[in-house]
DNA sequence: TCGCCGCTATAACATAGTTATCACAGCGTC
DNA sequence: GACGCTGTGATAACTATGTTATAGCGGCGA
């Protein structure tokens, strides 16, 4: 958070943290979620956990390092829910399961979705590693495009590619509905349904 | 940006500056698109307009103030963009050109898309009347859906609705280009050239 | 038992947004 | 023409932030 030129590098995410570690992160993903990014401050962070301020360097190596654990803590969530949604022979019904569970989601975490893709917290920006998870996650869907593809439910095309535009059109329709732009007489769950029958009409 | 639960006005954004006023602006708006978000502060705005701070509180009553008026001016231009396409006597391909003219105006004022769609400024929520604006230029689009509908090139629907939907399937292209989510190997703007055709094929 | 190492809390530092203070210019009034 | 008011703007002070330095404390090995 120092200078942006720096290089960044935070302890790896994926290691077992002790119960203070836990603790922080908790305290941080309640007061995002209760408070908005704004009430995000290491102190008040600390404060929630009990501890003092110290150990959020220590064990984290600053704020942005706590955002990183809730950046990448948010992406394994999304690609938990995703692998969760068996295979069924009906791939279209399955990419369109995997929508409503995008959705859901992005519903049920609007923070954490902030963190994801708003850039909601200053000056951080996500690490080449959370970087590679985003696009792992990419690749779950991919799967899934790829499937439907080969069952000729979807026109062939680059998977990647395709899986990119299905997740920026569902990504779209979240992202205004949570920032609630335009009138609000707009009923988004219904225009999110639209927007996955026009994927697959659309890419049929 | 004292407190969020006080209620905020700030200066008429459509009120003519004086040219103190609208160096703050050129200032800010350069600081934003050289430096990033976070180098709008409000010593640097004054700094760069050759000014005190105390301008920019007595102008704009506040940073939020200044991010606002980047906010409407953003919509303005997007507004205007989408106003100066005429209409000719194909409704899809005028729908067309203005999507390529949304991508554009993105691709070429990310920080200002940012300021938009990102809240990339801290605590900075847009008011009322901003959030009017951005329903206005919706409405701009809702315009060129109806068009398009009457002209039986789309599917009747309540074009308000299918205007979102197609902003959001285009803002959501843009809005993952813009981030560098996902491997570097996807073609963003091919993405975008299908989103496009995926919209017109799948609501017609 | 002594001494060192690591961790944590406290306090200090730089910078942020914001607000208070104060000097000064412009103008009306006597 | 001089005095005082008003209002604008620059300076400095205030609170809060992220971060870093300092110092105390306990635990472990010798």
């Amino acid at each position: 958070m120092t200078s942006a030129t720096a290089e960044r590098h935070y302890p790896a995410p994926m290691v077992q943290l002790d119960s203070v570690g836990s603790d922080l992160l908790k305290a941080a993903s309640d007061l995002l979620a209760s408070d908005g990014p704004a009430a995000l401050t290491v102190r008040r962070i600390a404060n929630a956990a009990g501890v003092s301020t110290m150990n959020v360097y220590s064990r984290f190596g600053g704020k942005d390092g706590v955002v990183e654990h809730l950046f990448v803590e948010g992406f394994r969530r999304l690609a938990a829910g995703m692998t969760s949604i068996a295979a069924t022979s009906d791939p279209v019904a399955d990419l369109m399961t995997c929508g409503l569970a995008y959705r859901r989601f992005a519903i049920d975490n609007p923070t954490l979705y902030s963190v994801m893709f708003d850039r909601v917290v200053p000056d951080y920006v996500p690490t080449p590693e959370a970087h590679l998870l985003a696009g792992t996650t990419l690749g779950l869907l991919a799967d899934r495009v790829e499937r439907a593809m080969t069952a000729g439910a979807l026109g062939s095309n680059d998977p990647l590619s395709t899986a990119a535009l299905v997740w920026a059109t569902c990504h779209g329709v979240v992202s205004l509905e949570l920032k609630e732009v335009g009138p609000t007489a707009i009923d988004w769950p219904d225009v999110y349904d639209r927007a996955m029958t026009m994927i697959v009409t659309g890419l049929a």
